[in-house]
DNA sequence: CCATTGACTTAAG
DNA sequence: CCTTAAGCCAATG
């Protein structure tokens, strides 16, 4: 493996991020890579969360695209987890998709930015 | 080193 | 919200 740290700031500033999700909200791809300062690179947030959704310590599955619509379900190890913990945490979901999406919507560089 | 891909977003129509 | 086009940057081939 790497023993050397370089880009690897910027995953874990999106873990940080991830981990600060309150339970019950959603937040997008596009809003954590604003506030880490990079809205373009929305998808190496992504890229980050490939890395890290095996890691319970980061609720990858509170961050949908930005429609709200469930695109890295795929990618776990159970698809089906995914819309199940977020219906169980108080989010609505249908069909892979957060219905209410503004309702639950949370925007780290507005929530966190007190 | 160049090309392609990817859990995305925004803008314009 | 749909489509097309372009931007974004790390990882992979």
């Amino acid at each position: 493996m790497n023993y050397s740290k370089k880009t690897t700031n910027f995953f874990e500033d999106v873990y940080d991020v991830v981990r600060l999700i309150p339970p019950g909200k959603v937040t997008s791809y596009g809003a954590i890579a604003k506030y880490l300062g990079s809205s373009g690179s929305s998808r190496m947030v992504g890229w980050a969360m490939n890395a890290a959704h095996n890691l319970d310590d980061v609720p990858a599955y509170r961050v949908v695209n930005r429609t709200g619509l469930l695109t890295g379900r795929n990618h776990f190890d159970n698809p089906y987890k995914m819309e199940e913990m977020l219906v169980k945490e108080g989010v609505s979901v249908n069909e892979n998709q957060v219905t209410n999406f503004s309702k639950h919507y949370w925007d780290p560089s507005i929530e966190l930015a007190l």
